[in-house]
DNA sequence: TGTATTTTCGTGTACGTACACAGTAGTGCT
DNA sequence: AGCACTACTGTGTACGTACACGAAAATACA
């Protein structure tokens, strides 16, 4: 079987056209050194063509190469999370990789913020087209931001976004509905009227802004839907287990709980410490498919997880740059996660 | 910005082998024609390069097409379902046509069996490499199935799976685990002791054979955890309004019923009895993003629904056939779709 | 009118691979 | 030795596009 070889492409353009390709080529790019009759015309054809470019002999006869920086968290020993998004990124890499797409990896620690900023120098030193960057500390990632977008370097913000500004485009979850989502879960776990407690576990709650974006949209089902539970809010500004224990047990002493949301991938560290003194008549709603997150799943301990998808986060961002600069496609400024809910009888089928 | 210029491939290859490209050629498609030495120098040589061939250039260069037929349902003014999968199809087919890559539509009336072995002859009598399937009705599909392995047409089966018989792969839900998880569900929505019907509605139940399979696990659910619900079971042939409506409000005449599990997509049609009855102490659970379905998601009138990604069914299914022969990857026998649990809360983000 | 300059356009080569065709070396046979 | 035949290998062109370079045409200026 033999693909058609009816004249296609620049070559058809240039005949009907009665020019050469190179002057189709010039005005497919428009360059200059065109008289404006031949590329009315030019363009015409190609109109009427529908000519779309064979990618494929694009970019082999293309020398140019794309260079797209990554500035995430690195995966820490307390939690496999950004792993994910690693994971997403190489997949698409190896997808895109003939293309001419060059991906350089940078990390900085989630309780650190000088090494953002040190990794952030790092890039803007060598030379990007565009940058994956996950915007943990607000103001240095808006610092690096308005650099980036001075030297036309294109952003792409996963995992959680800053207000105000505009990279090329978001991905992530709607934080806020994400929260909102969890409060209305806890519906089906207590019944109205209970004690609820919102547990955010952060060093840097500056690095996590979004928890208390979470948290918002938690309360604020509650608060549409004229609930008459009570919904507190504790936070511990250490990720260790013993002063995560230490904090709930001094909170639980004075305050009866019946469900527990945790608003970030920690909720492993409370599931121990219920799991350890045998405490059963508490809910627990968590965040992320993490290996630790799901064996209390499976166990009972945690009822819901809340998902959104890292490893896509880190895919698409990726393919977005690519398809930015290589396919120049109009990019979604926005591209909103699913919300997931992982059960201990669904968790074995889900895809990060 | 350049790409590095190194000797790289084929060219590579054959200078390092003292031999022409075209040799270096026929090892990579082991064809005839080289001697015993000559070849086993250059594979060492590329395996000690781990040369990957570029797949622009091949595809470009080559000649070959790949044609794939689709043989699925018609979507039907009943159910949109089937429109999602061929959405999936049609994207994948826009990312990979440049590779040579045809694909040819065939449809079948979901309550017509003859519709099916119709379109498949259709299929038979031209020359297709690969097939996607939806084997609805079990005997002829297998029987079609036998045709395409005796001509060496490598099948993909979507959306529901036959046994005992290995297609290239199957690309759809665990239909077991996922009614599964609707009995897990139930236990969020009513207390244990309850009365649950299970409902299907299917004119060919023939056609439809993984609603008892959902049925099926559905009620080892509540076998597993020795609940003390009564579960039982209902099947309306006609998916009519009316039909559905007159054998349902029967029932409900004679019994009581705190749960409504519906096996396939047909829950709007309960879901509308229940509006215009103003029936509202009985729990829904049923399947797919339809808008039908969402519409009642959204007024509350169904609780849950379970999907299992229909787009991304045909999508996959295109690209692993794609896999196959274009890149002749190996290829995953079983790949199961996640388990997806939507509410009213989370509907908006989902992706089907 | 002749020359310099700019504008406009075409030719040719390259990207990495596939494949048709031609060419050479070796073997067997008369 | 001459011939036929096989086994092996190299050359050249094509796929559709990008781009360097040079040629031609048009314009400007003296």
């Amino acid at each position: 079987m033999q693909k058609n070889n009816e004249l296609s492409g620049v070559k058809e353009i240039a005949r009907r056209a009665n020019v050469s390709i190179a002057t189709v080529d010039r005005v497919i790019h428009n360059r200059t050194g065109v008289s404006a009759k031949t590329k009315e015309k030019i363009e015409a054809i190609i109109k009427e063509m529908d000519y779309k470019p064979n990618l494929l002999a694009r970019s082999l006869a293309s020398r140019k190469v794309f260079r797209f920086a990554v500035l995430i968290p690195r995966e820490s020993p307390e939690t496999e999370y950004w792993r994910a998004p690693l994971e997403g990124i190489n997949t698409a890499w190896a997808e895109i990789r003939m293309y001419g797409v060059e991906v350089v990896f940078f990390h900085y620690e989630l309780n650190d913020r000088q090494t953002f900023n040190r990794e952030a120098n790092k890039i803007l030193k060598d030379n990007f087209h565009g940058i994956i960057l996950a915007p943990s500390f607000i103001s240095e990632a808006l610092e690096f931001f308005y650099k980036c977008e001075a030297r036309k370097i294109k952003c792409v913000f996963i995992n959680s976004d800053i207000s105000n500004v505009s990279p090329l485009s978001y991905i992530g979850p709607d934080l806020f509905q994400s929260g909102k989502l969890a409060g209305n879960l806890s519906k089906y776990l207590i019944p109205d009227g209970g004690n609820i407690l919102i547990f955010n576990v952060s060093r840097e709650l500056g690095a996590e802004h979004h928890l208390l974006k979470k948290a918002t949209g938690f309360k604020s089902y509650f608060e549409e839907n004229k609930s008459t539970s009570t919904v507190n809010m504790l936070t511990v500004h250490r990720t260790d287990y013993d002063s995560v224990m230490a904090e709930l047990a001094a909170y639980l002493k004075d305050n009866t709980v019946d469900l527990l949301f945790v608003t970030n991938s920690r909720v492993s560290t409370v599931a121990k410490y219920f799991e350890t003194n045998n405490i059963t008549n508490i809910k627990l709603i968590g965040y992320d498919y993490l290996s630790r997150n799901v064996e209390y799943l499976e166990k009972g301990i945690i009822d819901f997880l809340i998902c959104q998808k890292p490893i896509e986060q880190g895919y698409r961002g990726l393919l977005t740059l690519y398809g930015y600069f290589v396919e120049s496609e109009k990019i979604e400024k926005i591209q909103l996660m699913p919300i997931d809910i992982l059960t201990k009888e669904n968790y074995k089928y889900y895809k990060n």
